[in-house]
DNA sequence: AACTTTAACAACCGCCGTCGA
DNA sequence: CTCGACGGCGGTTGTTAAAGT
């Protein structure tokens, strides 16, 4: 699974590591340790650069180095560590003993893949689904934003406008909206203001993360209490999938169908903003 | 059985921060 | 202060094995 060897034009050889060039390597570490990359392939017999010998070392032959089979616990290690860190692979590898940077990278990549080839084809489903829906502008003019009635307002000084969060029952109203669905969501700051969202709502890695930003307003505990019925849109879109006869429902136990709704790293808070479709 | 698609992963490349001359 | 060497990091590519059609 690896690219052929070769010999570039400097006379540095590249690609896949021989059995011989791979115990060269090992020996040599093990006895002189790896005290300057660049110096190390000559005088360990090798016709490779320093950085091909310090990638091969680290993330192959670096006694400990796991590979593959990655377990439930380091999956959701994983992805608890790049939701609140991003792609800081070494910080994250840091974490995983055994694991390399590297590794993970290539394990995420493959994950993030994997999703949002779901995702498109259940996007898609629902386009097919849509028959007679009317354009969002249309339907965003009929259903004014007063329909939906505020459960909670809550004062807080710090907070630049009243904190409103949309009751359990509209949700209900999403499912009209949904069928219509294009490339466009839209986000109620308050009763009154609707900001379009950039991007593909449905197929952002981060998801619902994103439009319930962090921010001195309310925090995780106080938003759940206040909204025990609140749904992540991806959440309220598996259950409308679900729900259709015809629909292809995911299957179960992976994490863009399960429940859940976006929490902060511990400690964090919540903006109240209410996503609305 | 042949062909296509997807998953896995090793390896390369370019950039950036650090450090010493 | 500047510059170059070096190590490390993250993005990306390319190849093959496995699975699907």
């Amino acid at each position: 699974m690896v690219k052929p060897s070769f010999v570039d034009k400097d006379g540095i050889k590249k690609g896949a590591w021989s059995e011989e060039e791979d115990n060269k390597l090992r020996a040599y570490i093990q006895r002189f340790g790896h005290w300057n990359w660049r110096l190390l392939p000559k005088y360990a017999g090798l016709t490779r650069s320093g950085k091909s010998c310090r990638l091969r070392w680290v993330n192959y032959l670096k006694p400990g180095v796991k590979r593959g089979n990655y377990s439930k616990v380091e999956v959701d290690l994983i992805m608890e560590l790049h939701a609140k860190l991003g792609n800081k692979w070494s910080a994250i590898a840091e974490k995983l003993p055994g694991r390399t940077d590297n590794d993970i990278k290539n394990y995420w990549h493959t994950y993030v893949k994997k999703r949002n080839r779901r995702n498109e084809a259940a996007s898609a489903k629902i386009k097919q689904q849509s028959c007679e829906a009317s354009p969002l502008s249309e339907i965003l003019q009929e259903e004014q934003p007063n329909q939906i009635s505020p459960q909670v307002t809550i004062q807080n000084e710090s907070a630049p406008k009243d904190v409103v969060v949309a009751e359990s029952s509209c949700l209900q109203e999403l499912e009209i909206l949904v069928p219509s669905l294009n490339s466009t969501s839209y986000v109620a700051h308050d009763m009154t203001s609707w900001d379009p969202v950039e991007g593909n709502f449905w197929t952002d890695e981060v998801g619902v993360i994103n439009y319930f930003e962090s921010s001195p307003e309310l925090n995780y505990d106080e938003l759940l209490s206040l909204t025990p019925n609140i749904m992540s849109p991806q959440h309220w879109l598996s259950e409308y999938i679900t729900s259709s006869s015809d629909a292809v429902a995911e299957p179960q136990g992976n994490s863009w169908t399960e429940p859940y709704l976006a929490q902060p790293e511990e400690g964090g808070l919540f903006s109240p903003y209410f996503l609305y479709l």
